[in-house]
RNA sequence: GGGCGCGUAGCUCAGUGGGAGAGCGCUCGCUUCACACGCGAGAGGUCGCUGGUUCGAGCCCAGCCGCGCCCACCA
């Protein structure tokens, strides 16, 4: 880890970082965060030479945003989650890398481009293949560095200064080599094959890039004449697809049909003779009970054919038209219109005996929210079971672990049933398969091959194929670089559930194959970040909440600790209110550390110098807080890290500790310096804490701190102390605190006026070092004698005598005492119902019983006070 | 159709077997020398419904009601 040019701990500087603390009363996201950012890049930090081995590092690939995409919420939650995983095994010491990159995003990025040129009247087709790919590098020169610059405002510290791409030379090179590698091992092969068709796109597509949406049809009824007398009637919400139709089927267990089965129907219109079949697939139920076959445009009828040896017809082509197959008069018109032709043309011979409305769901393309076309079509297409098998046990086994749980059960769900992936697209942007062709001849190889009259397949691969080796292919792969050796497999891999087939789990499967390793060993799924209203963050909605945006009005580290605060193991909606209270803890920890830092001593150091009980309760609450960070993060549960942050730094750090240590920090005659060096002591570990959730604010105090030296992000910190961890210290502190409240709500009930000091003595067990912060943060001007109390308030291990002399409001606080002992009562009433039940003390666990025992005591005892 | 998950304070959510919590919002009070993006004190909940297990259930089990997401080839 490179040193740093960071606060020298030059005395002298000190003056001016007093003015500068003592004007800027609230933190300034704005003013702090670019200088900041620059610091953390100048310094190299997030640039580790690589060393080692994976087992001593710590190492994480972020998912690559697409060249051309701007930051949305999904990657300021995954961002903030991976960044907080990095600085906090950063600051454990370890050699971190965060691999940084984009992804090319075939369809994607070409659909951007094209719009761009169709909005400069000219389209892919006049430029060219070779010069449109141009303008697609053009695009990305021009606006590939959004992102970054955006993943640098929110402060990821991610190594921008080794940046990979997938088109770049190196990667494709890799990308090559697996194509050609798995087509040498006969898992990649070319089929003529039903896919789905992407007439948005003009390409084929993946299952997994098909959603289903709901629709309205009309469902036709259609009479089929069988030769040799008789009739079968078929239901389709496609009639136009009757012109490719191969077969009738009906179930083999259905009477109805059984002198049917081997006899010859006849398609209407185009008068095909074809056979009529039985299989188990037809459900005798739904509609006649007689299912129209057509191989050629339906993926269960592909089935079904090619189990039968059924021809397989097509009448619609790539451009969503009728084809010449589909005969005059409807060959040429888009399908949709030959629809209506057809169902007239059956209406006049009068075939429709039914039509129904129909509701049901149609494939869409993800990309073009165009309906799928299937369509039978020559394609590339990788077997998947065998790679799978090692990657189903990979997560059997717990190699690589799946959070939350849930989400294991439905990778391995989908792994038993996986498919073969269609991997050619016919798109110009993307890796380009190394297949060539002459003839009937095929050629698969790195390089083009010998001879004349090769043609390159013009095909590219689906970019989630070349996304599948972005954990080894960044760092080199195949060559064994020390990148690679030092940093794979990685540890963890962040990613929103949508895509955890698409990419989580064909990383897997190349990553056992090719790079001998699990990628990474522990999978987190997390959120998806819902609007406000639960609906879904969308543009087109209006429903999106920009993260820049939310970065500019409250800062990053309060859009990280929000993000954060707000992440569960299911979607969850949009908080603002998290991210304000991001706002307010970085705020508060400012002007916590501007109390402490133009408070202290002079020429004092950070040092653990405890001098009373409750400088010894916080060190024990840093200890007992750092132990909770671990765990949190240790189990991916980053909303507890956060609020567990927050609530050290209110709840017990600004609220209590800085409290109590006012009036020793305020004596200007006393001798601060153990009390200083303890203070910035607390305050240097609550920063290091802090750190990895909230590093903007955290790394500007660090400036200030004296002896701090380099940046915080940099530095490596000291684990928990156990020996600091102090029960004693906490019992009494919390105790203390438990009868400051009592009394100041005794206060507030009864109207003493805020500033004044009411005569009381003490009558309660267990203050002996903490009675005057009590008496002092209640407002107590504590008594030894002054007579019988005017009244009486309940404190743990007794109650506090209010003393006469005060001025409050007798009747209400007399109220107050009668509600206070009516509860005790009860409370006490309930405790020896619990401890006469046989059954509670028989079977209850020892300990609790006995805690039970304690707490009645207690409460005995307080009523006695009172 | 299958799977996962959720129903707790006005809102958003913690809490997985022994005294119902947080943030925001609301009410009251406070120019207390770090912070008014502050401090202090409060009000507010038959923990979806019904049954069961248990000495004891917000928490475990079953059923029901409501909601979300994922997967899936009913024409």
């Amino acid at each position: 880890m490179a040193a740093t040019s960071g606060f020298a701990p030059d005395r002298r500087l000190r003056l001016v970082s007093r003015e500068t603390l003592e004007s800027r009363k609230r933190f300034e996201p704005s003013e702090v965060e670019p200088r900041i950012v620059r610091r953390w890049l100048e310094s190299g930090l997030f640039s580790p030479e690589p060393a080692g081995t994976a087992a001593d590092n710590y190492s994480i690939a972020v998912p690559p945003p697409n060249v051309t995409g701007s930051l949305h919420m999904g990657h300021a939650l995954n961002g903030s989650v991976q960044d907080v995983l990095i600085r906090y095994h950063r600051m454990r010491g370890l050699r971190t890398k965060w691999i940084f990159g984009t992804d090319h995003a075939g369809i994607a990025t070409q659909t951007k481009v094209e719009q761009a040129l169709a909005a400069e009247g000219t389209s892919k087709e006049e430029l060219g293949r070779e010069r449109f790919i141009e303008r697609v590098w053009e695009w990305r020169a021009e606006h590939g560095s959004t992102i970054r610059d955006q993943f640098q405002r929110l402060g990821a510290s991610l190594d921008y200064r080794d940046e990979r791409f997938t088109l770049d030379e190196d990667y494709a090179a890799a990308v090559m080599k697996v194509f050609v590698d798995l087509y040498e091992k006969g898992l990649i092969y070319r089929d003529r094959y039903l896919v789905n068709w992407d007439p948005g796109s003009r390409s084929a597509i993946s299952d997994l890039e098909v959603v289903q949406e709901e629709v309205q049809d009309v469902l036709y009824h259609v009479r089929y004449d069988v030769e040799g007398g008789g009739e079968v009637t078929v239901a389709t919400v496609r009639p136009e697809t009757i012109l490719a139709d191969t077969a009738v089927a009906v179930h083999p267990g259905d009477e109805r049909y059984a002198d049917l089965v081997g006899r010859t129907a006849v398609i209407p219109l185009v008068n095909r003779p074809v056979p009529v079949i039985a299989d188990e697939y037809v459900k005798p139920d739904f509609g006649s009970g007689a299912l129209k076959i057509t191989p050629g445009h339906d993926p269960n009828d592909f089935d079904i054919g090619r189990k039968h040896g059924l021809a397989e017809i097509s009448v619609i082509g790539e451009d969503g038209r009728m084809n010449e197959a589909a005969g005059e008069p409807y060959a040429g018109l888009p399908a949709l219109e030959a629809r209506a032709h057809v169902v007239e043309a059956l209406e006049a011979e009068g075939r429709i005996v039914a039509r129904e409305p129909h509701h049901h769901e149609v494939p869409v393309s993800h990309r073009s929210g165009e309906r799928i076309e299937p369509l039978i079509s020559l394609q590339w297409f990788m077997r998947m079971d065998e790679l799978a098998a090692p990657a189903i046990d990979a997560v059997r086994d717990g190699r690589v672990r799946i959070h939350p749980e849930g989400q294991r059960q439905v990778y391995l769900d989908w792994m038993d049933n996986i498919r073969p992936w269609c991997v050619s697209r016919q798109l110009w942007w993307g890796h380009q398969l190394p297949v060539w062709y002459r003839g009937e001849e095929t050629y698969v190889g790195l390089e083009a091959p010998e001879g004349e009259g090769w043609t390159r397949d013009p095909d590219v691969l689906d970019t989630w194929f070349s996304s599948a080796l972005w954990p080894f292919a960044t760092l080199g792969w195949p060559r064994d670089t020390p990148a690679l050796q030092a940093f794979y497999p990685t540890d963890v891999l962040s990613t929103a559930r949508d895509i955890l087939f698409l990419w989580v789990a064909r990383m897997i499967m190349m990553g056992l194959e090719f790079a001998g390793q699990v990628p990474f060993h522990d999978v987190y799924v997390h959120s998806v970040i819902q609007a406000p209203d639960g609906r879904r963050m969308s543009k087109s909605l209006g429903t999106g909440i920009d993260p820049v945006d939310e970065i500019e009005r409250h800062g990053a580290d309060a859009v990280r600790f929000g993000l954060l605060a707000m992440s569960s193991s299911q979607d969850v909606r949009y908080s603002p209110a998290k991210v304000e209270q991001g706002q307010q803890l970085a705020n508060k920890l400012w002007n916590a550390s501007r109390f402490a830092l133009l408070g202290v001593q002079e020429d004092v150091d950070p040092a653990p110098r405890p001098e009373t009980v409750e400088d010894r309760w916080i060190l024990s609450r840093v200890q007992r807080t750092k132990r909770m960070m671990a765990d949190c993060l240790t189990e991916f549960d980053f909303s507890h890290a956060a609020l567990g942050l927050y609530d050290f730094v209110y709840g017990e750090l600004c609220d209590w500790y800085l409290e109590m240590v006012k009036p020793r920090l305020y004596d200007e005659g006393a001798d601060r310096e153990a009390l200083s060096a303890h203070l910035l002591f607390v305050l240097a570990e609550t920063l290091e804490l802090a750190h990895p959730v909230i590093p903007f604010v955290t790394e500007e105090i660090w400036s200030y701190l004296p002896g701090a030296e380099g940046l915080l992000a940099g530095r490596a910190v000291e684990g928990l102390e156990p020996a600091w961890i102090d029960e004693e210290a906490e019992a009494q502190v919390q105790r203390a605190m438990d009868a400051v409240r009592a009394l100041r709500g005794w206060r507030d009930s009864v109207g003493v006026r805020p500033g004044e000091a009411v005569p009381a003595r003490l009558a309660a067990e267990g203050y002996e070092d903490t009675l005057e912060q009590v008496a002092r943060l209640a407002r107590l001007d504590l008594r030894q004698d002054g007579g019988d109390p005017v009244a009486s308030v309940a404190v743990p291990g007794g109650a506090v005598e209010i003393l006469a002399g005060g001025a409050f409001d007798p009747a209400e606080a007399d109220r107050r005492l009668d509600k206070r002992r009516a509860e005790v009562e009860r409370e006490i009433a309930r405790g020896e119902g619990k401890l006469a039940n046989e059954g509670f003390v028989g079977k209850a666990p020892a300990e609790v019983v006995e805690a039970e025992r304690a707490k009645l005591e207690r409460l005995r005892r307080e009523l006695a006070e009172l």
